[in-house]
DNA sequence: AATGAATGAGAATTCATTCAT
DNA sequence: GATGAATGAATTCTCATTCAT
């Protein structure tokens, strides 16, 4: 299914080692970054020959692309799955935040192979990242009509929520842990609705 | 002076030659990234033999973060250069934004070497963005200080800033320079003010 | 018939499939050569699985044998049925050439397929030119007897002249071939017949 | 020398290393054949460290280019070494033979090295035989100017004398040594001079 | 200080062949 | 008979680092 083109498994054996191949692409990359990986070190955790890498990916960049594209619906999923049905407008950001600051803190690895792909794969690092701009905008678009937001420019509004989220996960949810989610969440939020002006 | 320790040059032939490595370095990094960048490779471009390169360095990493460090500075002094004299608050935060755009659509490189740093040198990345960060947070201290700031958690409010910065630097200094920096700047410091909830 | 011994189809769907092989390793081995040539490259163009392969051959060595054997043979045919039934001595011999040369022009492949023989299976490459050269020293004997060829070493003169068919068929025939057969082959007679020498 | 470009030795220990590793390399070629030669076994023959193989050529086909080429002029030097001062016509012709046999016997890993270049490097390859076919194009022209040749179509000619020559030293110089050079030289300057055909 | 040759460990990749289904 | 997944030895090539001059 994330095999490099022709090399997609026609047998269910064939279809279980593709899923080892990749669970352990994901440790191997997460544990050593990508140069470091090896795909030696790949087909060691998965238990399969080195060879078998070859049966199903073209290369070390094919079978990483595929688990960057793999994960960035996770994370998609995840922020989306964090927010509350009936929520828009900041709130609604504020709980994506929480959400993906949750995630962030269950799946350091997953952050670590995603940001590392603006070096070694950075057509799959644009698109997650516009992927993930777009679909913030769409939401403020839908808040700007529902009159929970302000109108403005959503474009350049969502890159700055996406670059705070971004910052604020790698500083509180994957280098120190110390502070709840909540607490960033809240205080991210407050800039948002109301920003810090004084008035 | 950026020298590994015990290698600076005692000579004026001695620092030109250094001075020869690091520009050079910073091309050859900037092209080509910390992994795919080699040592024959900045040699070349510095028009130097290629054992010369061991007697100023004791390593790929060690030029690499003298590296890091220099354009940190760069950075930072961009983005001081860039805020008027009386300004404070939120104002004062667009100036910075509007300055570190203008650096980076000057020097796209420094995204390729800083953050690159988060894997191939994480301490000098650690240390770059915690630095940046702290500096944000002195300004909006004072700005609380000066009544012109709510008071809040500033660190929480340094690193969404940050990160803000870094991914509208990204987005519209690196990959898109069809907007205009005011463009920019503007819309996030009104976010940065008021926020974008209605009221 | 040219399947690996104890390796024979033994249905009508046997021998189908090995004909497949068969003609799909003479396209693989004339557009790659033997060495780029790959088992999985010869099933693919034949339609059959990779495992397939030996059901038929031993090895890729085996397969290259029958095949330089087939065309061997081939070529043989196609130099016997240019010759007219009643013409002998030199006439007979710019027949041959003739045929020769046309046949090289359709099948461009035999080149490569048997004169890489010489490197990669070297017994075959001996038997097909030593038996070429037997059959011209035959018909030479014969034309002696006939008195219309003079006396003289005719396996050094058959060498000889399977020499200049091979270098003027690579050359006129494979190479370029704005020249016409007919051009080719009367020089080439002629210095046959009567050599070059002023008298 | 034939280094890769920009790969040229600079001082004379690498001129000498560069030597041993052509040496080897010819070894290596004339006892394996292209493929089955490795770069290890060229090193492990020359003396030196795998990698110093990379200071000097880009590959190993790089190599074998140089060394066609280079064999390439040996053998070219070696025919017209053999011929003397004034002769011409078709004896001239069985002297560039007889030399060419005697350089055959001797040096018969030449012959595979610069056959199998039609595989391994067909450039070279055909520019080989391209020379040698204008040379002797070149000594026909000369002879028909002289009265000792008659008129007709030279490259043909040529083609055609080169291919004997080939074929002769094959099963003559290299196969099988049984028979004495002279024999061979004298029956195909008989056939080169007056033909095969009775009168 | 500068030079550039030498080193060799390390990694990716290929592919003939085997074998269970 | 046919299938295609699995194997792993073998090979090429890279490059940071050392060192003699």
């Amino acid at each position: 299914m994330s095999a490099s083109p022709g090399k997609e498994p026609r047998t269910e054996r064939g279809r279980e080692t593709l899923r080892k191949l990749l669970d352990a692409a994901a440790r191997e990359f997460g544990e050593r970054g990508f140069h470091e990986a090896s795909i030696s070190g790949i087909t060691r955790q998965a238990g399969t020959a080195l060879g078998t890498f070859y049966t199903y990916f073209d290369s070390k960049e094919a079978i990483y692309s595929a688990l960057v594209g793999d994960m960035s619906q996770h994370v998609a999923r995840a922020a989306t799955a964090g927010m509350s049905r009936d929520s828009n407008g900041t709130v609604r950001e504020g709980e994506a935040l929480a959400a993906f600051l949750a995630f962030a803190r269950d799946h350091k690895e997953i952050y670590r192979i995603i940001d590392e792909a603006e070096f070694a794969d950075p057509a799959s690092y644009r698109q997650h990242y516009t992927g993930a701009a777009e679909r913030i905008a769409a939401r403020l678009e839908e808040s700007v009509k529902a009159g929970v937001v302000t109108p403005g420019d959503n474009e350049i509004r969502a890159w700055a929520i996406m670059g705070m989220n971004v910052f604020l996960g790698l500083r509180f949810g994957v280098w120190d842990t110390s502070r709840t989610i909540e607490e960033i969440a809240v205080a991210a939020e407050a800039l948002l609705s109301e920003g810090i002006a004084a008035r």
